[in-house]
RNA sequence: GGCGAUGUAGCUCAGAUGGUUAGAGCAUACGGCUCAUAUCCGUAGUGUCCGGGGUUCAAUUCCCUGCAUCGCCA
């Protein structure tokens, strides 16, 4: 068997966080189990590095576009192995083989008449880089934006998508897997009741030129899905790579469900209008709430995976979303959430259970796994092993259904009853007799041959740990050649041989010391409740803050934030301060004045500019939730550095 | 505005073609063990199964309606 799992190609507009870890950690997990299935597994993730956004991103740090992406896709390439995720091939759309095979497809798909020309005017904001619909707008304002789009009449290039709208109806319908989990292809299924519409799928290059050229129109670069889906299809080699038949008709994309529409609808018809054959399976999960709200730039409750990874270690994180997201479902995220499963799940279950199996086959057997003495086999064991065999296959249907959360805890299930089962036959007891001898021997055989089950069917989802067990049962080389069709029946470890306890595989975290990194919101928050609860400050606490007078020496806006305004202050040496405040103040009128700040905050990054303090402000709510913000100062003019106390 | 989903123990969620005691994990309380990472095992709970109405011998489960949350569409 073949498969050909991929993530999405992430977006170079931003540096990665959870909700790109989640999806390449899941693709990864299901790339392993695909192997551990003896599968031959093609595992392609990469980065979309075209658009006008990241043209002017660019612009603004005075940068090529290609420098630009490079940099990103970069800290793209180096979190995965953070996460323990391993793809086989890492694609960018400014690949050369890409951009010459886009060219071709397009060139294609325009020669069979499925690609017109054609002029259409509306509505276009440039932050979202689409045309919006005047039902849409607030105020005259693109809501996500807040600012007016232009008018543009323009003409462009067109994919015939409806031609294709019934046969994709129709395949929907007769694959129920094509799209899951359910609730997905039933929001595609309601989509296309109503008549498709064609796609645009072109910048004229006055508007845009950071794109492919169209082949055939060289004023024209080709916008978004016909490059960025097609990545698909070029990192297995299309047309004429020796491998692509066999990968592409194994397809399984893993996505977003920000990204469906593309995926679901897009894609196939621009597949079939290839003459291909439509990708196997879409898998869609998703999103992360962070701390009971959307994680998103602008709050700046952004968690970034390499610093989970550098806290609590890449498998207690791979573990914690792995088991805490039902696939296809939002799901919360928390340092609470995080640290207690760590300490229940990983420490007290599987770590102790892995420590205390070990600690007495060392101490009772001498280190050695011993033979089991059959005679005393006991019906309970029986049906401990029907039990272990069950989860084996209970497993195996959750992971071909992406139902990680279902096979963690059918494993987990087993872990207890390991616990349940060492409480039981009492080894501690058995060993103070000579007479139970075989006994003790047979159930501590039986604890070895689960761990080792437990241990293969967990190296999917926590590699490293999985290693350090094998290591530890002394089967590390039997771990990286194993398959489950083989290795996951009871009865495959060898008595006989040495293991050797290590160090604990999860040490449990003390909560109090091992807050995550904490997101803006949530630290304001408990900064609160802190407050709250004590409600006074002694004066040792209050002489920690640096309060000083500042005064404005320049002001400027920050691009794409509606409220950020970046100040440069003399106090009395100059410093860069992002102040909250732009809603309330315009640039100009700041400069000269004297303000307030804190000297002494700890610097933060705010949409890409560090901020070395705080200016301080006074804010007011009235009645009809209107916001009134007033900049506190001095009441006559002192130094600038001048110490407020 | 249209369509759809969800609303179950303090928290996160599972579940029943309508029928006797509605479940799991975490958290809580108590008890036991000592191989183990103050871990493990056992026991104990608590629930107007969102509100209202209807069908029925019987509804948390089916139907209608209201409310709340979320998603898709316009």
């Amino acid at each position: 068997m073949t498969t050909y799992i991929t993530t999405p190609i992430y977006y170079v507009n931003a540096m990665p966080h959870l909700g790109h870890a989640y999806t390449s950690i899941v693709t990864d997990a299901y790339s392993r189990y695909r192997r551990l299935c003896g599968d031959e597994v093609r595992f392609q993730t990469g980065t979309d590095e075209h658009g006008e956004k990241i043209f002017q991103a660019a612009e603004q740090e005075g940068v090529s576009p290609k420098e630009y992406a490079d940099r990103i896709s970069a800290a793209f390439r180096q979190t995965w192995p953070l996460l323990g995720v391993r793809p086989d091939h890492f694609i960018r759309t400014t690949d050369p083989e890409h951009i010459k095979t886009v060219q071709d497809i397009l060139q294609q798909v325009h020669d069979r008449g499925d690609i017109y020309f054609s002029e259409y005017s509306g509505l276009y904001c440039r932050g979202c880089e689409r045309f919006l619909t005047a039902k849409e707008l607030v105020d005259g304002n693109c809501p996500d934006h807040q600012q007016p789009p232009t008018a543009i009449a323009e003409q462009n290039y067109f994919f015939r998508m409806s031609k294709y709208q019934d046969w994709l109806i129709d395949h929907i319908r007769n694959n129920p897997e094509f799209i899951t989990p359910e609730r997905y292809r039933n929001e595609v299924l309601a989509f296309l009741k109503a008549p498709l519409e064609d796609l645009c799928i072109s910048r004229p290059t006055s508007r845009l030129t950071w794109g492919i050229p169209l082949p055939f129109d060289d004023k024209f670069v080709t916008y978004v899905w016909f490059d960025a889906l097609i990545n698909y299809l070029t990192g297995i080699g299309y047309p004429d790579g020796p491998d692509f038949d066999r990968y592409w008709a194994a397809a399984e994309h893993v996505i977003a469900k920000d990204i469906l529409k593309p995926h679901a609808i897009y894609w196939p018809t621009m597949l079939r209008a290839m003459g291909l054959p439509p990708y196997r399976r879409l898998h869609v999960h998703g999103y992360w709430n962070v701390d009971e709200t959307k994680m998103s730039k602008s709050i700046g409750n952004v968690v970034r995976p390499g610093e989970l990874v550098e806290q609590y270690g890449v498998d207690t994180v791979r573990y914690f979303v792995l088991r805490e997201m039902s696939f296809g479902l939002d799901a919360s995220f928390s340092g609470r959430a995080l640290v207690a499963r760590r300490n229940s799940d990983l420490a007290n279950d599987l770590g102790n259970l892995f420590s205390r199996s070990l600690t007495m086959i060392d101490k009772y057997a001498d280190g050695i796994v011993p033979e089991p003495d059959a005679g005393t086999m006991t019906d309970a064991d029986r049906e401990l092993i029907a039990n272990v065999e069950r989860m084996v296959g209970e497993y195996r249907q959750a992971m071909d259904g992406f139902g990680f959360n279902r096979a963690l805890q059918e494993i987990w299930q087993v872990i207890g009853r390991l616990n349940r089962f060492i409480v039981t036959n009492a080894p501690w007891e058995l060993a103070r007799d000579p007479a139970q001898k075989g006994r003790l021997m047979t159930m501590l055989f039986l604890l070895a041959e689960g761990l080792r089950l437990i241990t293969l069917v967990l190296q999917p989802f926590m590699p490293e740990t999985a290693a350090k067990m094998a290591a530890a049962l002394g089967l590390e080389t039997e771990l990286e050649t194993a398959s489950l069709e083989k290795a996951g029946r009871w009865g495959q470890m060898v008595p006989g041989h040495r293991i050797s306890p290590g160090a604990q595989l999860f040490p449990r975290l003390d909560k109090k010391n091992n807050q995550p990194p904490q997101p803006q919101q949530k630290q304001k928050k408990k900064e609160k409740e802190a407050a709250a609860e004590e409600g006074l400050v002694d004066f040792d606490q209050f002489g920690k803050l640096d309060l000083r007078v500042a005064e404005v020496v320049a002001a400027e806006k920050i691009k794409k934030s509606a409220k950020l305004l970046k100040l440069t202050l003399k106090a009395p040496e100059e410093r860069t301060v992002v102040a909250g405040i732009g809603k309330h103040y315009q640039p100009e009128e700041l400069i000269g004045r004297q303000v307030l700040i804190v000297a002494n905050l700890k610097p933060v990054k705010l949409m890409g500019v560090t901020s070395h303090g705080m200016v301080l402000a006074a804010k007011e709510i009235d009645a009809d939730g209107n916001e009134q913000l007033v900049l506190s100062t001095v009441a006559g003019a002192i130094a600038p550095g001048s110490k407020v106390a």
